[in-house]
RNA sequence: GCUGGAGUAGCUCAGUCGGUAGAGCAGCUGAUUCGUAAUCAGCAGGUCGCGUGUUCAAGUCACGUCUUCAGCUCCA
C-alpha cells in the first residue's frame, strides 16, 4: 500500500501501481469522467501513469490549465484520426495543444478546402460519438522507428529518431485504427470532447523553418459542453469588434491607400492627434527623468551600417537607396537609431563624469518587412518609436536598467496596459551564429549580467531562445492583440558590442579608457503599434486625455447655437478639444452620432440650460448625468484630463 | 516570401446560367426647430482593384498583377 495526498491535504491509501484514473474513479464517476490529466508530485502526468511510492496527486480537469491542454491535445488526435479516415494519403507532422485550442499539421497534396474542413469536423464528431478508448503503449526506440516506417510517416520517423539517442522508450497512443507517436498526456477516451469547432486552415512550415516544406495546419478548439463552445465563439466575435484595424478605420484614425504601398498607413487628423498627445507626454516625462532629446538623420551612407553591423546582419530589412556595384555612394533609410545616436556620444571625448548619458529621440524608422507580414498599425514599414540609448559604466548598469524598466512600467500603467503585458528575456541562439555579432564569451557575459538584473528585480519572464537582437540580449515586454497574437510593445536591451565597434570610450577615474555599456530601450514602444493596442484595449473609447475630441456640444435647436459657442469657447480656454454639432437635426440623432464616435462627454444645451445657466452633461458610458453649472463641468473634466483617469 | 480567403458607391453588403449594375446607411438639397442612441421627402453617387486574354457580349470565365485579411516565417 502507498499513501497519496490528494486535494485539500487528504491522505488516502491505495494499492501500489494505482493510476490517477483509478484514483478518480474511486472518488466518484463524475470526477472520473471529467478528469483530464494529473499532477504527480507537481509533474504533469498521464492518467494511466502507475504510482509506485507515497506522493502528492492533484487531479486536473478542463478547469485547470494543464487539464485543458490534455483535453485539446486529445482533440488534435481525433482531428488526425478523422483526416486519416477521409484522406488516407495525408502524412502527419505535429499536433499540440496551444493557448486557445489545438492544431495539427498535415502534409497533403492540396490544402484542405472549406468543404474538406466541414467533412473533417463531421467525422470528428462521429469519432467522439463512438466513444473510443485511448490506449498508451511504449516501444524501444528501434522498434518505434520501425513501426513508424511501416506506417509510412516520414515526419514521425524524424521526430522519433531524435528521441532515440536518449535510450528511453518511446510512447504511442492508439485509438481504434489510429496510432500516433505522442508523449501525452491524454484523456482516457474521446467521449468527453462534446463540442468541437475547426477554426482555421493555413500553411505552416515543418519545424517552423521557411526553408522546409510547407504543411497544411488545421486549427480548432473544443469543450466538454456545447454551451461553452457557443460562449467562446460569442466572446471571439466580441473581441474581433475591437480589432484596431477595423475600428481605427471606422473611427477615422487612419487609412491606407493601395498606390502608396503596404505597411504605410495614413494617419488621419484624429489618429495623428492621439499620436501627438502620446509623443508630447512621453517626451516631457523623459525630459523630467534626465533624458536628453536628439534629432538625427533618417538615412546614412552604407559606411555607417557597415560599422554597426546592420549591413551584414540586417540588409534584407533595410530600404537601400542606390546600388553598390554602380553608384559611388549608397544610402539606406535607417532601420534603427542606434548608430546615429552614438555619434552624439562620440561628438567629443567623454569621461565617467558624463555617464550615465541618457539620449532619447522620437525616431522614425524604416524596415522593409516581407510583404505578408504587415498588419494594420501593428506591423508597418515606417514607424515612429520613442527610442533611446543610454551609455553607462558597469556599476551603473543595473540601476540604469531598472530606471528604464520603471519608466516603461510608468507609461504602461498610465495607459492602462500594464496588466496586459508579459516579459520575455530574449537570448541568442548559439547554434545560429551567423545571426549574431560577438563571441560566445561576450554573449555569456551580456546575458549573465542581464539575468542577474532581471532576477534582482524579480521580473517574471519567459526565455526566448533566438529572439535576441544581433548585438545583444533583450527584455521584451510582450502584449497580445485581439486575435491572441503576441507582439513586442517595449524592449530594453543590454549591449556591450557596439560601443567597441564604434570606438565609444570614456576616461575612467583611474585615467584608463573603457567602453561604456549601452542600454537600447524604448519607453512606450512605437506610436503606431501602441495606438493599435490602445484602440483594442478601449474599443476606441480613449481615456479623456487622449480622446481626439473630448467634448461634443449638442444644441437642441438653432436658437441655442450662440450659447453652445459660448460654452465651446470657455472649454477651449481650458485647453479642451471641443466640437459643436450645429446641424439642424433632432437631439436624439446628434447624440447617437456622438456616441458612435465615442466622445467622452456630450453637452446638451437648450432653453432650460440657457434659463438656468447650466449645461446638461452626458457621459459616453453612464449616459445622462444631469444638469450642472459650467464651472462644475469644467472642474470635473479638467480633473479627469490632468490625472489621466481611465474610465 | 509561403498557404488559404477577400476586393462591386465613402461604409456594410446583394448581383441567378456570361446578356449594359442594386439596397440600406453616410453625403448633398429642401422641409422640420425638436430635451438624451436614427424626422420626412427628393437628388446625386460606379472604368465592378488594375491589366491582358477568351467571347457577339465579362462584375461573372482564364491568366497576370496590386491591395487587403488570417496563419506560417519574420519582428518594434
Amino acid at each position: 500500500m502507498i499513501k497519496i495526498e490528494l486535494k485539500g491535504g487528504v491522505v488516502k491509501e491505495f494499492e501500489e501501481n494505482i493510476t490517477p484514473a483509478e484514483i478518480a474513479k474511486s472518488i466518484g464517476m463524475g470526477l472520473y469522467k471529467s478528469v483530464c490529466a494529473a499532477l504527480i508530485d507537481g509533474k504533469v502526468c498521464d492518467l494511466r501513469t502507475p504510482i509506485t511510492e507515497d506522493t502528492k496527486v492533484q487531479l486536473l480537469t478542463f478547469d485547470d490549465e494543464e487539464g485543458k491542454k490534455a483535453f485539446w491535445h486529445t482533440t488534435s488526435h481525433i482531428l488526425a484520426q478523422a483526416v486519416k479516415r477521409l484522406f488516407p494519403s495525408a502524412k502527419f507532422a505535429i499536433g499540440p495543444a496551444i493557448d486557445n485550442g489545438f492544431y495539427y499539421d498535415f502534409d497533403v497534396d492540396t490544402p484542405f478546402s472549406a468543404e474538406d474542413i466541414e467533412k473533417i469536423e463531421a467525422e470528428m464528431k462521429n469519432i467522439v460519438k463512438s466513444g473510443i478508448e485511448l490506449e498508451r503503449f511504449e516501444l524501444e526506440p528501434k522498434k518505434a522507428i520501425e513501426l513508424l516506417e511501416s506506417m509510412e510517416e516520414p515526419y514521425k520517423v524524424e521526430l522519433a529518431s531524435e528521441h532515440a539517442d536518449k535510450g528511453e522508450p518511446i510512447s504511442f497512443y492508439k485509438q481504434a485504427e489510429f496510432t500516433d507517436l505522442c508523449a501525452g498526456p491524454h484523456l482516457m477516451s474521446v467521449s468527453p470532447v462534446k463540442a468541437i469547432k475547426l477554426t482555421n486552415c493555413t500553411g505552416a512550415y515543418w519545424r517552423g523553418d521557411s526553408k522546409n516544406h510547407q504543411l497544411c495546419r488545421v486549427y480548432g478548439i473544443s469543450f466538454p459542453k456545447a454551451s461553452m463552445l457557443e460562449e467562446y465563439l460569442v466572446m471571439q466575435e466580441e473581441a474581433l469588434k475591437r480589432d484596431h484595424n477595423k475600428l481605427g478605420r471606422e473611427l477615422e484614425l487612419f487609412t491606407t491607400v493601395d498606390y502608396i504601398g503596404q505597411g504605410l498607413p495614413i494617419m488621419l487628423p484624429k489618429g495623428a492627434r492621439i499620436i501627438q498627445l502620446l509623443q508630447r507626454f512621453v517626451e516631457d516625462v523623459e525630459q523630467k527623468n534626465g533624458w536628453q532629446l536628439t534629432k538625427t538623420p533618417f538615412m546614412a551612407k552604407s559606411d555607417l551600417y557597415k560599422i554597426s553591423g546592420h549591413w551584414g546582419h540586417y540588409q534584407d530589412g533595410m530600404f537601400v537607396l542606390g546600388d553598390e556595384e554602380k553608384d559611388e555612394e549608397v544610402y539606406a533609410l535607417r532601420p534603427m537609431t542606434c548608430p546615429f545616436q552614438y555619434q552624439v556620444f562620440l561628438n567629443r571625448g567623454r569621461s565617467y563624469r558624463d555617464l550615465p548619458m541618457r539620449l532619447n529621440e522620437t525616431s522614425t524608422l524604416f524596415r522593409n518587412e516581407a510583404s505578408g507580414e504587415m498588419h494594420g498599425l501593428i506591423r508597418v514599414r515606417q514607424f515612429t518609436i520613442s527610442e533611446g540609448h543610454l551609455m553607462c559604466t558597469p556599476d551603473q548598469l543595473e540601476g540604469e536598467f531598472r530606471h528604464c524598466l520603471e519608466l516603461a512600467i510608468y507609461f504602461l500603467k498610465t495607459l492602462g496596459l500594464y496588466e496586459d503585458v508579459s516579459y520575455r528575456f530574449s537570448q541568442w541562439d548559439p547554434d545560429d551564429r551567423e545571426k549574431y555579432i560577438g563571441t560566445e564569451e561576450q554573449w555569456d557575459e551580456a546575458q549573465g549580467v542581464m539575468k542577474r538584473i532581471l532576477d534582482n528585480l524579480e521580473i517574471p519572464y519567459k526565455i526566448g531562445i533566438g529572439e535576441a537582437a544581433f548585438y545583444g540580449p533583450k527584455l521584451d515586454i510582450q502584449i497580445k492583440n485581439v486575435f491572441g497574437k503576441e507582439d513586442t510593445l517595449i524592449t530594453i536591451q543590454v549591449d556591450q558590442m557596439l560601443a567597441e565597434r564604434f570606438g565609444m570610450e570614456y576616461v575612467d577615474k583611474d585615467g584608463t579608457k573603457k567602453n561604456p555599456y549601452i542600454i537600447h530601450r524604448t519607453s512606450i514602444g512605437c506610436y503606431e503599434r501602441t495606438l493599435a493596442l490602445l484602440i483594442e484595449k478601449y474599443a476606441g473609447a480613449f481615456p479623456m486625455w487622449l480622446a481626439p475630441i473630448q467634448v461634443k456640444i449638442l444644441p437642441i435647436a438653432d436658437r441655442h447655437f450662440e450659447y453652445a459657442e459660448k460654452i465651446k469657447n470657455a472649454l477651449e480656454e481650458k485647453g479642451m478639444r471641443v466640437e459643436v454639432d450645429d446641424r439642424s437635426e433632432k437631439i436624439g440623432y446628434k447624440i447617437r452620432e456622438a456616441q458612435l464616435t465615442k466622445v467622452p462627454y456630450m453637452i446638451v444645451v437648450g432653453d432650460k440650460d440657457i434659463e438656468n445657466n447650466t449645461v446638461s452633461v452626458r457621459e459616453r458610458k453612464e449616459g445622462d448625468i444631469g444638469a450642472m453649472s459650467l464651472e462644475d463641468f469644467i472642474a470635473r473634466a479638467v480633473e479627469e484630463i490632468e490625472t489621466k483617469v481611465i474610465k
